[in-house]
DNA sequence: ATTATAGTATACCGATCTGTCTACTTTTTT
DNA sequence: AAAAAAGTAGACAGATCGGTATACTATAAT
C-alpha cells in the first residue's frame, strides 16, 4: 500500500483516459463533462483515475499538455517538407484543411481549437490551465518564426509574415468552426500566397 | 394564478437576469456557470427566473439572441463613420481594437467571441444554440457585403475582400484572446489596408 | 509461490445541480 | 379599495457532481 501517488506516466491505463477524456472535453467542453461520463466511456474505474490524478483538475491539466503534445507533433511534421516560404505557406494551410475537414486522426474531431474553448472556461491568468493554452499559441508563433528564419532574413520584413500567419490561422480555424466554412483554409492560402 | 409563462419581454427583471447571465457566462463558459449564481448576483428570486423562462436552456436562448443583438448593434455605429474600402476596413479595426482592450461596455469584459465559445459547448449540429451563434457569424458576413457593395462593384473581388475581412477579424480576437496580444487588431487594420 | 501492486466494481459521502413548491409581500390593474 | 399579477425567500426533491472507502481480483516481481 504505497500511496505514493505518481505512477508511471507511460501506463497504459493513463493513456486511456487522457485520451478519452480528450475527445470528450473536445467535444462538449471541459465543464460539462464529468468524470462518470470518462470512466464509463473509458472502461477505467474510478479508483484507478484517482490513482493516477489527484483531481479532476490534474486529469485536465494532462489533456491540455498532451493535446499541445499531439498538436505541436503533427503541425511540425506537415512543415517539414516545406523548403521555401511560399511552401511553408502551402503546407501550413494544407495541415489546418486536412484538420478542419476530419482528415486528421490524432486530433479527432474538428470543434474549433481546444485551447481557445478551454482558455474561455478558465480565464483568470493565473490558472495554470490557463496559461498552458497561452502556451500553446506562444509554440506556435515560435514554430513560424524558426521555419521562415531560413527563407527571411530581414526580422521586420519575417515578424510581419509570422503575425499575418497567426492571423489567418486563427481566423481559418473561426470560420471552419462557428461559420461552418470548410473552405477557410482554401481561402486563406490564396490570401497568404498573394501577401508574399 | 394564470401560470400562463409568456412574460413581457421587456420586464425589468427579465433584463436583469440576461444582464447578469450574459457576464458570467462569458467570463466562464455556459456549463461553468449554475442557475443558483445568476440568482444571486442579479438579486432576482427562483420562481422570478422560472416564471420568465421555462429552465436554464431558454435562458442561454435568451443570452445568445442578446448578445448578438448588442454586439451588432454595437459593430453596425462603429462601422456607420466609413464612406469607402479603406475607411471601412479602419472602422472595423479600430472597433475591434477597442473591444479586445475593454473599451466597449456594452460587450462587457473582453474573454474572446462568446458565440465562438458557445459553439464549442454545445457542437451539434441540430442544437438551437449552436444554430444561433452560426446566424451570428452569417450576420457579420453579410454586413461586410452590405457595407462594401458601394465601394466594389465587382463581385468577385468583393467577395474574397469579405473572406479577408472575415479571417482578420476572427484572428483578431482569437490572437487577443489567447496570445494575450493586445495589438493583433492594428496588425490586422495594416494587413487589410495593404491588401487593397 | 508468495507478495506487493494495480486493477475492478460499487457503495457511499457531502456538496451542488436544476427545478418545484409554499407562504408571504409588493406592485399593478381595474 | 379590492383583486390580480409579479415579486421575494427559502425549503425541498431528485439527480448528479467530485472524491473516498471497501472488498475483491488480476497482474507482475522477487
Amino acid at each position: 500500500m504505497s500511496e505514493t501517488l505518481p505512477l508511471p506516466k507511460t501506463s497504459k491505463k493513463r493513456k486511456q483516459l487522457i485520451d478519452h477524456a480528450l475527445r470528450l472535453f473536445g467535444q462538449h467542453g471541459i465543464h460539462a463533462v464529468g468524470i462518470n461520463e470518462i470512466l464509463a466511456t473509458s472502461g477505467v474505474a474510478k479508483k484507478t483515475l484517482y490513482n493516477h490524478f489527484v483531481s479532476k483538475e490534474a486529469l485536465i491539466q494532462a489533456c491540455v499538455l498532451e493535446r499541445d503534445s499531439r498538436f505541436m507533433t503533427w503541425f511540425e511534421q506537415a512543415c517539414d517538407k516545406a523548403d521555401s516560404t511560399a511552401s511553408l505557406i502551402e503546407c501550413v494551410f494544407d495541415a489546418l484543411d486536412n484538420w478542419v475537414n476530419d482528415r486528421v486522426d490524432i486530433l479527432g474531431h474538428f470543434n474549433g481549437c481546444f485551447f481557445v474553448n478551454t482558455a474561455a472556461e478558465y480565464s483568470k491568468q493565473e490558472c495554470v490551465i490557463y496559461q498552458h493554452c497561452i502556451q500553446h499559441k506562444n509554440n506556435i508563433k515560435a514554430l513560424f518564426q524558426l521555419r521562415l528564419t531560413p527563407y527571411i532574413s530581414d526580422e521586420i520584413q519575417r515578424n510581419n509574415l509570422v503575425e499575418l500567419l497567426l492571423l489567418l490561422k486563427e481566423g481559418v480555424i473561426n470560420c471552419a468552426h462557428v461559420m461552418n466554412d470548410k473552405q477557410s483554409a482554401v481561402k486563406a492560402k490564396t490570401l497568404a500566397l498573394a501577401y508574399v
